[in-house]
DNA sequence: GTTAGCAATCAAATGATTAGAGTGCTAACA
DNA sequence: TGTTAGCACTCTAATCATTTGATTGCTAAC
């Protein structure tokens, strides 16, 4: 059994419908909607049909149908191939003034979700395969010290580092230089033992405390590629849609919003998988269901889409909302942040 | 009227029960359970007389009693008065290890969320009125300045600043010289505007740089002050109890701990209220229904401590429930983790 | 001052009934 | 062969009356 133009419009119709009202469709509501002029007894036996090949189906015998994930999924491909995408009014962001980068993706994501009215997350860029542009090494005070790191791309991480001997001026002036020397251009995966030997054997009776500063340089980077900082908006938008607000469901989004280490780990895989697609990198995606990245979240859907910063460095911008959600808007005004965002950061380079 | 003995002790069984079950007591039980040996008759004319002095009351005709945001109050100084403050079994932190601080925070939050059950809220300890200790410039590109700021206790902040010209290495460091010359040892407050125009005449053709690098020193400060960190854990604890979940509440919270920044209002005022008091500076303390700083959270009990790092910077720990909250456990347990971390700070200088 | 007893009150549970929406099937129709 | 009208059947959700049980306040007796 096959897909038939008629078949089509009629699971469209019934999509369409239980996405706005959220209740099962019967066969009247579509024979009076789907402006085929057909009665719903034929409505039924399509529907009938509809079912048996997995597009929807019945919370319980006297309802009416509702869209299993893979009916969700005929939807959205359908609306990605309807190309005439007509932009949803989003919120102009306006962002040609330079703030700070932290605030500006908080008042990113916050329109994000405002826009939707579903829960929204952004992800900061982080510095992952980047390269070490320089560092820098001072003396807050005797016993330590400040190591400031700064990568391409102009991220710079800090951290104070307690070495095991007391150190002057000159000498921290010297094993920076060294460091420099060494470092400089380097990204993570390059710097191995014997690179790390050869300059403690060069900074001779102060290798060990290059042991420590090294291993804080390795520390800092590795865990910002784990951990760049996510933030989200609009947790709340939860509670609005009854199918998710029982408690389990709720439960499991909340903490994800709070602990954001699953949304971290998801932010992960979506840019990998994209970057794993490699040709339609930069397109909205939609995850349904348990789909993807979004383990155990069987009652919700993702949308994302990866934004790009100066050298290449990516974020991702996603939403979440229950499956019933209204893809059309989501992925539009999606498309318009995504699109604001890369002409910014593009302009303002 | 007074509160006499056996009115007391009354009034303590209806609140343990009530706290215990959550449901509205009624006389019968009292007369069973409060050691008296009363019948049910006496009770009721007792509570009738608790109820005219505003420590309990009925939710509704042919229910039992329940406390007032005033018996609540009762209870809690009751508990502060027994002395013999049984300490909770609380998680061990184990603070020996030095650790990122950020990693630190979200470890003991993680605690005292999951030993309370509740919802738990720790501030980092925050820059504020700190003086700065030094200051560093370094340029990684052309027309940046890369600014380090250090602060007493060695809190360290930086920025990229952009400025308006090109500068040599040699001005950067001239430039350097004078700020610190004029800015080390300052706070906040210190910093005016005719000291401002002295620095920015001093560095002749480069002030519109200098200025903007002072502007960014201050911002940085004040952005920290303003902003000190928040972590939080167990907001899912909310879900547990039935008289809080329902959307509106449930929402509130969320947001609140989504946002952070009603908990940074919060974590101020609570920082700022202790400083008034004086001299119970440390304790524990209980914010019932919308007590104190805990505005818009009329169902809710709010219990904080604060804790002290070196050089006297100070830091909020806070456990959020519903109003009926095991408060014994729930006070025990905090000053133990506040016990713990003042200890750990201390002993790690 | 304390208590037993009783009527009054009210929320919450229970159960029966009804209304309504929807399906599947069959037979008739074009 | 595809479409439709009609009808019996199913199941949920709403409504309403009734019952149950907990609790109070009051009064009169101890």
């Amino acid at each position: 059994m096959e897909l038939d133009e008629r078949k089509n419009i009629i699971l469209k119709t019934i999509i369409r419908n239980y996405l706005d009202t959220g209740e099962p469709v019967g066969s009247r509501t579509i024979s009076k909607y789907s402006g085929l002029n057909l009665s719903s007894a034929t409505i039924r036996n399509e529907m009938s049909d509809l079912e048996e090949l997995g597009y929807i189906e019945q919370p319980h015998t006297s309802a009416g149908r509702i869209p299993t994930d893979l009916g969700y999924r005929f939807y959205v491909d359908s609306i990605q191939q309807d190309s005439e995408k007509k932009l949803a009014a989003s919120t102009n962001l306006m962002l040609e003034r330079v703030e700070r980068l932290e605030m500006l993706l908080k008042r990113i994501v916050k329109s994000l979700a405002a826009d939707t009215d579903y829960a929204a997350l952004i992800s900061g860029p982080s510095i992952g395969n980047n390269k070490i542009k320089y560092l820098q090494l001072s003396v807050p005070e005797e016993g330590k010290i400040l190591l400031i790191l700064v990568m391409e791309g102009n991220v710079i991480r800090n951290e104070l580092v307690t070495i095991p001997e007391k150190l002057d001026y000159e000498t921290v002036r010297n094993l920076d230089i060294m460091l420099n020397n060494h470092l400089a251009g380097l990204s993570l995966e390059e710097i191995n033992t014997s690179l790390v030997t050869d300059m403690m054997v060069q900074s001779g009776a102060h290798g060990e405390s290059v042991k420590v500063v090294i291993d804080t340089v390795v520390e800092l980077i590795e865990h910002d590629s784990e951990n760049g900082e996510v933030f989200t908006s609009g947790a709340k938008n939860i509670f609005k849609y009854p199918e998710l607000s029982d408690a389990v469901r709720a439960t499991e989004l909340i903490t994800a919003f709070e602990e954001k280490e699953q949304l971290k780990e998801l932010v992960k895989e979506v840019t990998t998988l994209s970057v794993v697609d490699g040709s339609d990198t930069g397109e909205v995606k939609v995850y349904i269901g348990g789909e993807g990245p979004v383990k155990n979240m069987q009652n919700c859907s993702l949308v994302t889409a990866s934004y790009e910063m100066r050298d290449g460095m990516k974020g991702v911008i996603g939403v979440i909302g229950p499956k019933r959600m209204d893809y059309e808007k989501v992925m539009s005004t999606m498309q318009s942040m995504k699109e604001q965002m890369d002409r910014a950061f593009r302009d303002q380079q």
